[in-house]
DNA sequence: TCAATAAAGGATAAAAAGGTCTTAATATAC
DNA sequence: GTATATTAAGACCTTTTTATCCTTTATTGA
């Protein structure tokens, strides 16, 4: 569904968001550790993230990744397009250029209602929301 | 969604079904022709969906692709499961090993029914659906 | 000002996906 | 049986994705 640098992307998001409350920083490393990714690979992730303002970043000592409020408004969908860009809002489930209202494949017309879903999953979810599902205890982000 | 190799073989299926009507053999090169495929690429993968029973062939002269009735009640499930395998009923969004009713993560709940109406689609459209509502004329598998 | 620390950026490597080509096997027609 | 058309199979190449490494730049605190 999503490039593994997205799934890593949105697993970034959210654990930044969780650690760093109150003007915390939290540090590549700590970032890679925290989700289970790989560090050289996930810094860079994080520097387009930062580039395209999801997050900031700060160089230096007690440097690294952090949110402001502003930033829990993001929703997973502005973390999808920024990494995999909109090919799920776009394209035809059989890589159908012209498949459209007026040319539907056979699917077409189905799919737009799974898209539909999916798409209102992508935009009402919200690092906040994240955040607070988490700090639930009624989900996680255990990896094994 | 899928890959590049499954979106081929649906198309590749349907050309053939929609071709093959009495007996019919269909040559690679026309199915590369009918999908607007790679030639050597679609014949890989025919050779495939041949090898697990999705189609069936026949080399020499007047030979080629083609289904017989059986062949009518493949789901796209069925295809997309021997090319792509079953990562799309199994695997979480967020690409967790852990995730799970049990063990949830934010969007597990929510991702599951879309993913039910993803299945549902797949296993309700067969080749013979398909080739009814081609036939129909109200739906395409137009490229451009 | 200097040393330590952390991200940014560029270059490279490894793996996977996508695609091509060549040779072998086989069925058919003559 | 031979020639020919066709798929089968596998080796090979290319591009994209995933991952690593190293150097540079910014920031901090002593």
């Amino acid at each position: 569904m999503f490039s593994k640098s997205c799934e890593y992307a949105i697993k970034a998001m959210i654990f930044v968001a969780q650690k760093s409350k109150d003007e915390e920083r939290v540090s590549v490393k700590e970032i890679a550790k925290g989700i289970n990714a790989p560090e050289s690979f996930i810094a860079k992730i994080l520097q387009e993230l930062s580039r395209k303002n999801l997050l900031q970043s700060m160089k230096g000592p007690n440097g690294g990744f952090f949110m402001e409020n502003e930033h829990l408004k993001i929703s997973l969908s502005d973390i999808v397009t920024a990494i995999d860009g909109n090919k799920i809002y776009n394209d035809c489930v059989l890589g159908l250029k012209a498949c459209s209202q007026k040319n539907p494949c056979p699917v077409h017309n189905e799919y737009v209602e799974i898209k539909k879903g999916l798409i209102t999953m992508l935009e009402k979810n919200t690092i906040s929301n994240f955040n607070d599902k988490l700090n639930s205890g009624n989900f996680f982000l255990k990896n094994e």
